[in-house]
DNA sequence: GCAAGGTC
């Protein structure tokens, strides 16, 4: 039998499919692995698809633990080191056995900073990190007679071939073993790769191991160094690697930009002129910017009573837009940002697009469809998508299709298409507007250049000079599919050279440079490319990570005061995590150890040196850094003033529910403290960050899913208080033989609203209300539960619903799916499950 | 408890 071993499920099944002699392999499984079975030239074979890396590199568990005696060591294999390492950076002094160890009567041990020179020189073990694949792998490669790694053609590929090799030496240490390269999944590529077989190589697998190592040892030090420098409690990480800090040195470097800007005044004379009966367009003086207030004030004296406009002329001009390159994964990530959709939402829901069998293999970086890509048959395919329909039976009616091509092609994948039909009413919102995204991108590719009118009038006014122009879409072409990041027509009436339109008003207006504009998550995953971080499946976790970390805030893009006070602590002590060189650098000694020029063996030990260098100078200062920190921190958690005694007021964590509320930072002395609202809070500035009112601050709150607002954080405030409203009668008071009325309430303490019976203390009758809105009451009551309706007005409109929990009716609405209102609160329960379940198993493992 | 890289 023979073994063939991809670098992926779907790599498996497609090669299975392609090799076979009937084309049609038996899908099988190993424990709880796909493989696919098959027949080639009359020889049994077997296909299995790994999970990317299946070992995991990391340092020994010896050195993980301060209850253990402890242990250092030299290189990444066990050797001793190269005597060339500078003296004074190869700390500890060589040793070449593992044993336990003490330094210095330090023990070295867990993350504290003693035990960092020591963490520097340890050395690497990859464990197992897909015990049930391995468990598989090895199960097949003992009834193997030979072996053929078919894993990724990329240098990651080659390093997880290597590993999934070490798996199978252990069980088979003779079996032959080879390894195709493929870079498309046609079968004359296929059959070519496995006719014309060759050695693994070692040398390439060497060079990503290398990356591994040194991505591990400088990502760990430095990550160790900063959560320990001021050690803020579990789950208060503080980390730093290759690819994340630079993207944050990215973000802190246009912060700083925005902060040293200085604005210009400019003034700009503009106005509305109407002909006719027809709509009123916009006019501005030609000088768009005036620099000097003299200047646009002598222009203005000239228009301000102005009754006329004459035109001078008119140009037209006619511009093509062509349509768009097909998708990989940068540019869908960009333009589904530009939807609202971050780059790692976007992933997350490509996949499971992707697993449904909607669209193709997401991680590409190809940007040409493949000739093999037979086009029609996918317009065919999505055809059945009423929205696409007349769109796509236009493009069947053509003799022959072609497709637009990006600057980007590789053959390793096809570009982002659809491969089936989605149906809107069976995807969750965010998933069919990523779909929709996607086909119509795809159709758009296939089609004509829109053509935009655009217009150029100039006028006289009074011996001003004005212009107005116009944008219409006159010939749609692909833009009838793809409206995207379109802009909507400005419509100019028909002008003539001579014609006079009626001034209607004119305005000097006074203005103000901007800043360079803060990066959106798109734009930073498009910078992250240009400048060579991270790939296409790591760059939005990594910004994910930066969120995770509360180093950023906000979208666009905004770096947090310890996002600040970290870029500046490498920036002065170890300059070398800060930038994208160290990535640019890093890729040429991989190029070296893969060529065979250098080894992976001097390519980490002298990474090891380097970072060594560094860690003197970070230690030297961690006093100094603890406190930069501390600092940012509690700048962060500022949301404004204590009224009381003036401190700061911040956001804190009760010890006992593990829930935040705002307290002065003054305690024990001052005691001021009051809850929050659901969602992330935010300081105001100036003006705004004072009740006027009552003198506590104001926030800005930013609920899940729902519209941002401002309010005084104190729920006593008058601003906050709410009457009393009597919303229905208490039929458990009424069974009991009391009278219970049931009243809608705002605590004045907590600020949280509720219905309540007014004999609470006997009947325990209440019920939880949606926190923002109006509330009205309606007289109803409910028809499934009997407890009584009540409307909220929010600012998607009025919405009656009934407060009971318990209430049969909304099961029955569950079950029905869909609705607004509380029911998308249901689903996005429901929808968060799996995930939680799958963080739940991800800490087992 | 760390990174970045694969992929589910």
């Amino acid at each position: 039998m023979k073994l063939i071993v991809t670098e992926k499920n779907d790599a498996a099944g497609q090669i299975a499919r392609l090799l076979s002699d009937s084309g049609k392999p038996k899908a099988d499984k190993v424990y709880d692995t796909p493989v696919y079975r098959f027949r080639r030239g009359g020889e049994d074979c077997v296909t299995i698809g790994l999970r990317g890396h299946i070992l995991q590199p990391d340092f020994p568990p010896e050195l993980k633990f301060n209850d253990e005696e402890g242990w250092f060591g030299v290189t990444a294999e066990g050797e001793v080191l190269p005597a060339d390492v500078p003296d004074g950076l190869a700390r500890p002094p060589y040793d070449t056995k593992r044993k336990p160890y003490l330094k210095d009567g330090i023990d070295i041990k867990g993350w504290k900073i003693a035990s960092l020179p020591y963490l520097v020189w340890a050395p690497i073990e990859k464990t197992p990190a897909e015990k049930g694949i391995i468990r598989s792998l090895k199960n097949l490669a003992k009834k193997a007679d030979s072996v053929v790694i078919g894993t990724d053609f990329d240098r990651e590929g080659e390093l997880i071939g290597s590993d999934a090799l070490r798996q199978i030496r252990e069980v088979a240490p003779d079996v032959p073993v080879s390894r195709a390269r493929y870079s498309a999944f046609t079968k004359a590529e296929i059959d070519h790769a496995f006719n014309n077989l060759v050695e693994l190589d070692q040398d390439l697998a060497d060079a990503g191991e290398s990356r591994q190592y040194i991505d591990l040892i400088w990502g760990a030090v430095l990550t160790r160094y900063l959560t320990t420098a001021r050690f803020s409690g579990f789950g208060n990480t503080r980390s730093a690697g290759r690819v994340q800090t630079p993207t944050l040195a990215l973000v802190v470097e246009r912060e700083r930009e925005r902060m040293a800007f200085k604005p210009e005044d400019y003034w700009v004379i503009s106005g509305e002129a109407s002909h006719g009966e027809e709509e009123p367009f916009k006019v501005s003086h030609t000088t768009a910017r005036f620099w000097d207030k003299d200047a646009a004030d002598a222009a203005y004296a000239n228009v301000a009573g102005a009754k006329e406009a004459r035109v001078t002329a008119v140009e037209r001009k006619s511009r093509t837009q062509r349509p768009p390159a097909p998708f990989n994964t940068t540019s869908l990530q960009a333009a589904a940002a530009a939807e609202g959709i971050s780059p790692a939402r976007t992933m997350r829901l490509a996949e499971s697009l992707y697993m449904d069998g909607l669209i193709s293999y997401p991680r590409v970086d190809n940007t040409v469809y493949p000739s093999s890509l037979d086009l029609k048959d996918c317009v065919r395919t999505i055809s059945k998508v009423p929205q696409y329909a007349p769109t796509c039976k236009a493009l069947l009616s053509q003799p022959k299709l072609t497709a637009t091509r990006g600057k980007q092609e590789t053959t390793d994948h096809p570009p982002i298409y659809p491969t089936g039909a989605a149906d809107p009413e069976k995807l969750q919102p965010a998933a069919w507007k990523l779909y929709n995204l996607i086909a119509r991108r795809f159709l758009a590719t296939l089609m004509g250049p829109a053509t935009i009118e655009g217009t150029k009038v100039t006028f006289d006014v009074n011996g001003e000079p004005f212009q107005a122009s116009g944008n219409v879409l006159a010939n749609p072409g692909f833009r009838s599919i793809y409206p995207y990041g379109l802009k909507k027509d400005d419509q100019l009436p028909e002008l003539h050279e001579g014609d006079v339109c009626d001034v209607q008003k004119m305005d000097l207006l006074a203005k103000q440079t901007e800043p360079p504009a803060r990066y959106s998550q798109g734009k930073l995953i498009q910078e992250m490319e240009k400048r060579g971080l991270g790939t296409k499946s790591t760059r939005a976790s990594i910004i994910d990570t930066l969120y995770q970390r509360k180093y950023l805030k906000n979208d666009p893009c905004e770096p947090s005061q310890l996002g600040m006070a970290i870029i500046d602590a490498l920036n002065t002590y170890a300059p070398r995590i800060t930038t994208p060189e160290m990535t640019s650098e890093l890729e040429d000694d991989m190029t070296k150890v893969a060529e065979g020029t250098d080894t992976q063996t001097q390519v980490v030990t002298h990474s090891r040196a380097l970072l060594a260098g560094m860690m003197d100078g970070l230690i030297e200062h961690t006093e100094d850094l603890s406190e930069a920190i501390a600092d940012a921190v509690t700048a962060d958690a500022k949301i404004g003033v204590c009224p009381k005694c003036g401190r700061d007021l911040v956001v804190k964590t009760s010890a006992k529910t593990r829930g935040s509320f705002a307290g002065c930072m003054g305690w024990p002395d001052c005691d001021v403290t009051y809850p929050l609202p659901q969602g992330r809070i935010e300081a105001l500035e100036g003006e705004a960050a004072v009740c006027p009112d009552c003198g506590a601050p104001r926030i800005k709150v930013q609920p899940f899913r729902q519209k941002a607002y401002e309010t005084c954080i104190n729920p006593a405030c008058p601003t906050n208080r709410e009457p009393d409203v009597e919303v229905g009668v208490c039929h458990a008071c009424a069974e009991a033989g009391r009278t219970g009325k049931l009243i809608a309430h705002k605590s004045e303490r907590t600020g949280k609203r509720f219905i309540r019976c007014t004999n609470y203390d006997d009947c325990g009758t209440s019920y939880p209300l949606p926190q923002r809105g109006k509330l009205e009451a309606t007289g109803e009551e409910c028809p499934d539960c009997g407890a009584p309706m009540v409307i909220v007005t929010t600012a998607r409109g009025p919405w009656k619903l009934c407060p009971n929990m318990d209430c049969p009716g909304r099961e029955k609405k569950a079950a029905a799916g869909r609705g607004r209102g509380r029911g998308t609160g249901t689903k996005a329960a429901s929808a968060k499950k799996p995930a939680a379940k799958k963080a739940a198993t991800k800490k087992k493992a």
